[in-house]
Formats: structure tokens, sequence, C-alpha cells
RNA sequence: GGCGCCGUAGCCAAGUGGUAAGGCCCGGGACUGCAAAUCCUGUAUUCAUCGGUUCGAUUCCGAUCGGCGCCUCCA
């Protein structure tokens, strides 16, 4: 079954159906990371809500083709890469300087993206993979009278898209009235125009070009990977909505100037992230990468869940007692699954009311999927998991839930957990060390040694072995 | 100046023109040798403020206050 999903598009500002050129086959490219430092968690929130989109895509039965880019080259990291070569560097020094570095952070990226349960892309192009069909699109955009040449720059002309400025809803007076447009090096015939092959300064790596040696403008990579690797239509574009102006505003320009026709049908974008209430940085001391938390004791999937739970397009305040939050909202989940894989120990207490649990288990299906189809509205179809989960412990306190329903909960675990990865089954196993323990504490318990019992039980604690004795005389446990 | 977003309980956070989901934390009770897990139960007469439209607004409109983003570094 293939659910329809519609999300909200910047475009247009409105939710609308996602509906893929190729039905049932869906075109992603979404912006990828510049490889020259440690990514940190703002733009880790912003991986994530693409895994989460793509994801949601995978569980609603949608085949994916994914496209994330790898910028390595780019003013930064020219600027720390070249620092330790001479002045009279060859051209060929230059690039392996710059290389050594991309790469060294391309593989920390892409471990941080295995840490955080990110699947990654069908395609993860490196830019500089990609500069002879950068090269030709500039050409043909120059062919086209799109683009013109200045000192070995060329640029992007403006002044004849009237439809410049769709995306961001920007007009072109507002823009000129910016203050910041004359502070830039170039030399152009409009403010508005941008550049789409850099000339050569002294001291930088360089390609050759039809126009001297240069290197490739920010946006034309994004535009010449993604119709290579995607073709003429995609269905979505997303990213960070830093990059709605001028990056993806850009892009439309570069690849409509060249197609003749609309590119992307949806563009997305996710909001920003706060940390403790302020803007990330390193001068406030809450700048944060992955590894700094791992090293803090967080649980990365704890990071991505407290990520997940909130909605995409709005500001998230990261903080570390929303980590605990987010931490124990996954225990509560967790213990769940493990009591659906077990057996039922129904006893007496207190009951608000009987259930249907089949009936039951439909209903938050369709309240996960209702939520999760209009614009992933991951807060809601949390809460109808959370909402199922207290209803069946109820049920099954008083009356056991069957093999069989057990096991339809724990298929709709596993089908939300497609998407979240936070609540995957775990193998049941136990080294020696700890089975013996738990036997000996049996023993312990079965004499009224009761110190002893509660020795044992807490080295088992300490160990990250969580007892739970139940009903019927048997202990269970759970890592925690 | 232009464009736009947000303000819901201690914290996080959905939501709808018809009378406030869910999570975390906290209090009481049950179960337990004690725990853990779980259950029952208590926590917003109220959704920034003030007006307007309406039989009725947290939800629509306007204003005000407060917080924030973008207007070519940026996830």
């Amino acid at each position: 079954m293939r659910r329809p999903i519609s999300l909200f598009n910047t475009l247009t500002r409105k939710i609308e159906p996602v509906v893929p050129v190729v039905p049932g086959s869906l075109s992603l490219y979404t912006c990828g990371p510049t490889v020259y430092n440690y990514a940190h968690i703002g733009n880790l929130r912003t991986f994530l809500f693409q895994d989460l989109l793509k994801r949601t895509f995978q569980a609603a039965g949608h085949e994916v083709r994914h496209c994330m880019n790898i910028t390595d080259v780019e003013d930064k990291i020219i600027r720390d890469s070249q620092g330790g070569l001479p002045a009279d560097a060859s051209n060929e020094a230059r690039h392996g300087a710059m290389t050594t570095l991309t790469e060294r952070f391309t593989a920390i990226f892409l471990e941080d993206l295995d840490t955080l349960r990110i699947r990654k892309a069908d395609f993860l192009p490196r830019a500089t993979a990609y500069i002879p069909q950068m090269i030709r699109l500039v050409q043909d955009l120059e062919a086209k009278g799109l683009a013109y040449v200045r000192e070995g720059s060329v640029y992007y002309r403006i002044a004849g898209l009237p439809q410049y400025g769709c995306l961001a809803h920007l007009d072109r007076e507002g823009m000129q009235a910016g203050a910041s447009v004359d502070a830039d090096e170039y030399e152009r015939d409009s403010v508005t125009d941008f550049v789409l092959w850099k000339a050569a300064k002294p001291g930088e790596p360089s390609w050759d070009s039809p126009w001297g040696p240069g290197r490739p403008g920010w946006h034309i990579e994004c535009s010449a990977m993604g119709m290579e690797l995607l073709g003429e239509r995609v269905d979505i574009h997303s990213g960070g909505v830093d990059l709605i102006f001028p990056h993806h505003e850009n892009e439309i320009a570069q690849s409509e100037g060249k197609l003749g026709h609309r590119w992307v049908e949806h563009w997305v974008h996710g909001e920003f992230l706060l940390v403790e209430g302020q803007k990330m940085s390193k001068s406030l001391g809450n700048f944060f990468t992955l590894r700094d938390l791992i090293t803090k004791g967080v649980d990365p999937i704890a990071l991505r869940y407290a990520i997940q739970s909130n909605h995409y397009r709005k500001v998230l305040n990261f903080s570390f007692e929303g980590l605990r939050a987010a931490e124990n909202s996954l225990k509560r989940i967790r213990a769940f699954r493990k009591r659906m894989e077990g057996e039922g120990q129904a006893g007496g207490g207190p009951w608000a009311e009987a259930i249907n649990p089949t009936v039951r288990l439909d209903q938050a299906r369709e309240a996960f999927w209702a939520a999760m189809a209009d614009d992933l509205n991951t807060p809601e179809a949390l809460a109808a998991i959370f909402t199922l989960i207290s209803d069946l412990n109820a049920q099954d306190d008083h009356v056991a839930l069957t093999r069989e329903e057990r096991d339809a909960v724990l298929a709709f675990l596993d089908e939300a957990d497609a998407i979240f990865a936070a609540w995957p089954h775990e193998e049941a196993s136990l080294d020696a060390e700890v089975e013996a323990l738990i036997e000996a504490r049996k023993a312990a318990k079965a004499s009224k040694n009761w110190a002893e019992a509660d020795r044992v039980r807490d080295q088992l604690k300490a160990m990250g072995i969580v007892l739970e004795d139940r009903k019927d005389g048997t202990v269970g446990w759970r890592r925690g």
C-alpha cells in the first residue's frame, strides 16, 4: 500500500500533496555538508529532518532516489587548507591540500550519519568530481545569453528573469535596498547578479576552463549534479531555511534557465536550532558537535528523538533538559516493546475500561499515518503511539494480549521505527556472568535474604541491566 | 525600510469556529520484601494583551506587547 504524503511547499507557502513525476518513485535532492569541519547539531538537525522526510516516503511505500551533494570546494575550505603551503606552491599541491582536508571531514560526516542512523543517499557526489558538468552548464547559460563574462569570472544575469525571487518571495526593489550588497569584490552589471564561475585568485587551487583558470560558484554544483543524477524534473529539493535565499533561488534561476521549464516541484526547508534559547556560537560556549555531546554521555539516539519529536518547520530550542525528557520518553516506548515481545502477565488492580486491542491498534496506525502524511507532524504521530501504549498496557495488565495481538503491535512499532529509528528490536542475549548474577539473586530472594538480593540487583544495575520481578515469579530484565 | 514566523500548564509540544492531544517532571494511591515496570488519580475554567466579527474564538480579523528569521558567510 502506498500512502500519499503532503508537505509544505516553500514555493507556494501551502501544504500540498507530493505527486512524484514517476509514480511511486520519488526523486529527492538534499543539500549536503561543506566538508571543512565537524558538523554541529544545528547542521545535524537539518540532516535528521531530511532523513525523516526520506524514511517517511519509504515507509509509506515509495521508492526514493536520493542525491546529497558533498561540497568539497568552497571559500572556507580553501582558507583552512592552504595555510601551510608556500606562496609559489603548484596547483597540484594546492588541490592535494584541499583534498586532504575534505576527505578527512567527509569521512567524519559519514560516521556522524551512521551514529544518528541517518540513511545514506543513493548518490553522494563530490562537487570536484563534476567540474566538467558544471563548466558545460555555464557554457549553456552563456550561449543562451543568460550569463556574461567579466575578468575571467562568469555571472548570471538576473535582469531578464521576472520570476527571480519567487521562492524567497523577495522583490527586486527590496533587494536593492539591502545594505550589504555593495560589499562584494566582484565586478557585476547588477548587484543582484551572482557568480557561476569564479576566476582564480593567487594562492587558490583552480581548474582550467574556457574562461581561464577558476573554480565553480557556490550554487552551480547543485544544479549540475542534480540534473545529472536525478534528471530534469526533481520531485523534492530540501535544505535548511537559510538556503532559501540566495542558494535555492539561484539554483532555480540556473537550472530553469538551462532547462526552459520547472526543475523542482516541491521545495521543503527545515527550521533552525537554538541552544538554550540562543544562537549557537563558539563564544557563548553553546556550540556542540555530535562528538561533544557523546563525550558528555549523551545517547545519540536520544538526540535523534529529541530533534524528530519537534516539528521540522518550527525553531527547536535544544536543551539538556529536553534531552533528558527524550531519553525518558524512549524508555517508555522501549519498555513497552519489550513487554510486547514477552508473554502477558495479567493481574488485577484498578482498571479504567476494557478495549479491543485490534481495533485500538488500527486506530493508532491510522492516526499515526494521518499525522505523518500531514506535513510530517511528528508530535502528533508520536502522541498516537503513546496513547496506544497507555491503552494496551492497561489492557494487558488485566487481560493479557494474545501472541497474535502482541505480534501485530510489534509490527506497528517496527513500521513506526522504520521512520524514527529509535526503538528497534534488540537481541535478548546475556553473557554468562550476568545470567549467573540473576540466578544468584533468585536464590537469595528465595531464601528471603533481601540484603543480598538487593546487593546483586544493584550490581547488575551498575552493569546496565535493570531487573523487573514479574507476578508469576519470573524475573524480566532490560538494559537501562 | 521590505517580506515572514512565533507567543498554549514547571519544561517540551499538537490542535480545532463549539468548548484544550501527547511526552517529561511533580503530588496521592495500587501492585512489590523493597524496588523496577505498569495501572488508577491530581495538576491550564484556559490558550501573550486589548478590541472586533460570530449564537459561540485558543482557533477568523485588527491593534498592542514580547521573542525570532530572511533581504547575497551560514543547516
